[in-house]
DNA sequence: TGTACATCAGTGAACGCGCGTTCACTGATGTAC
DNA sequence: TGTACATCAGTGAACGCGCGTTCACTGATGTAC
């Protein structure tokens, strides 16, 4: 039983309105369950009665709808900082993926909220979009670059699957089947994607294996030597 | 209402286990959510009462534990079919990939929740391990090839972390956002994780976009003159 | 071949619970006169 | 400055529901004698 809340003044009723969404983030994270967020638990968490709770939503999924929206938003804007720090398009899609997976780390639970219900509201459909045409966009400008070819569409469907699995898999899955090292594994996924994406448009439909090898050995060598002869990082 | 079960005959009671499970499965892809595997409908779907449950499970966490590890059985054996088809560890590879990706969107509600749900019981989790393992198998052998650089217990965490993104936003996220060939964003995936993961480990930790994509160019026409021109697939 | 009986598959009714939601209400507070 | 009143924030009690689970039971069936 959490502390009784003290009635807003009179002309401030909308303040609970926030703190009902507050609390619901809380259960939310507290618990690890969306199941655990229930009008009642909510209610009690924000130290008022359930039927309050109508005053400020029209029914339980237009209250998990809002806080979802929150989520989204805040992740939008994140990725919009990344975009605006200025840098060029693949380095800015490289630092947009790791705040995309840092982020669903800090909040697993509601990442994973967020991407398994479908926005059903407007808004949150619009936050949605929002967080993908950020990728896109900078895809796109990829594509303009001449490191990425093909449909900046298609392109960054496959790179948000890479980016989303990741996080995604280190979310759901219990340490025991993947490797110690979180951030290697995030690094790696990075990497793989976005130097994927941009070598995959221009092979072949088959390659030999070993024709591959040696020509990657040679790209490689002759990449760092450019940079100043930075080694790769084959641990 | 379903049309009654007849009652099995003396010494043959474990059958109703086996239709429980399947009503169960059934059940979660007509409705397209766990939370409609209710006892009461199970048992109802099966033409039974919901205590006649209680005589093959003990309780609700072990049917739907059932559930999962019949799933997950079955997605084990067709990774392991494809592994036995003896091709090159790499060719293998992306066949294995494929063959994942088409399994959860056959099975999207039943992926979603194996993967949602981190397996609880000690044979479900000899399950997870054993699919896992086909893919880190793979990918040792084709770092003996020379094709992938690293450790494999890392590259399959990326590899995998693609493979299944793609399926869980294929299954989770309205087509609204995606490019409407599903197909190429499945293969396209498919492409950028295993080329990435080959070349990423060859790379300097940075590179200069221009050099990159002139380097590639030049890898990709002599890949492609060496297989008889095959033209890179640039849409 | 007949019959008593143990066993087994499944039932009927009920339990307590927590859920979302509704309804008529209370009592504080700002405002009009 | 005082007071009546409309408004507003939040309440208390209850509703019907479906859930997981338990319990004592029923009645068919194979089996031992």
């Amino acid at each position: 039983m959490v502390t009784k809340r003290v009635r807003a003044r009179r002309g401030y009723g909308a303040l609970l309105g926030d703190e009902l969404l507050r609390a619901a983030e809380e259960l939310l994270i507290a618990t690890g369950s969306e199941d655990a967020v229930t009008v009642r638990a909510v209610a009690e968490a924000a130290g008022v009665t359930p039927p309050s709770v109508y005053r400020h939503f029209a029914d339980k999924e237009a209250l998990v709808e809002a806080v979802c929206l929150r989520v989204w938003t805040e992740l939008s804007q994140r990725l919009c900082a990344v975009v605006q720090e200025g840098r060029d398009p693949f380095t800015t899609l490289r630092r947009a993926a790791r705040v995309y997976i840092d982020f669903a780390l800090e909040h697993p639970v509601q990442y994973r909220t967020l991407i398994t219900r479908p926005a059903t509201g407007p808004e949150a459909a619009a936050a949605v979009s929002a967080c993908m045409e950020h990728f896109v966009d900078n895809v796109a400008a990829c594509v303009d670059d001449g490191v990425f070819q093909g449909d900046p569409r298609v392109l960054t469907a496959s790179l948000w699957s890479a980016v989303h699995g990741c996080a995604s898999l280190l979310i759901a899955q219990p340490l025991s089947h993947w490797p110690a090292d979180t951030d290697a594994v995030i690094e790696q996924t990075i990497r793989m994607a976005g130097f994927g994406a941009a070598l995959a448009s221009r092979l072949p439909r088959t390659v030999v294996t070993k024709d591959l090898a040696t020509s990657l050995d040679e790209l490689g060598s002759r990449l760092s030597a450019d940079t100043g002869g930075n080694h790769p990082e084959t641990a």
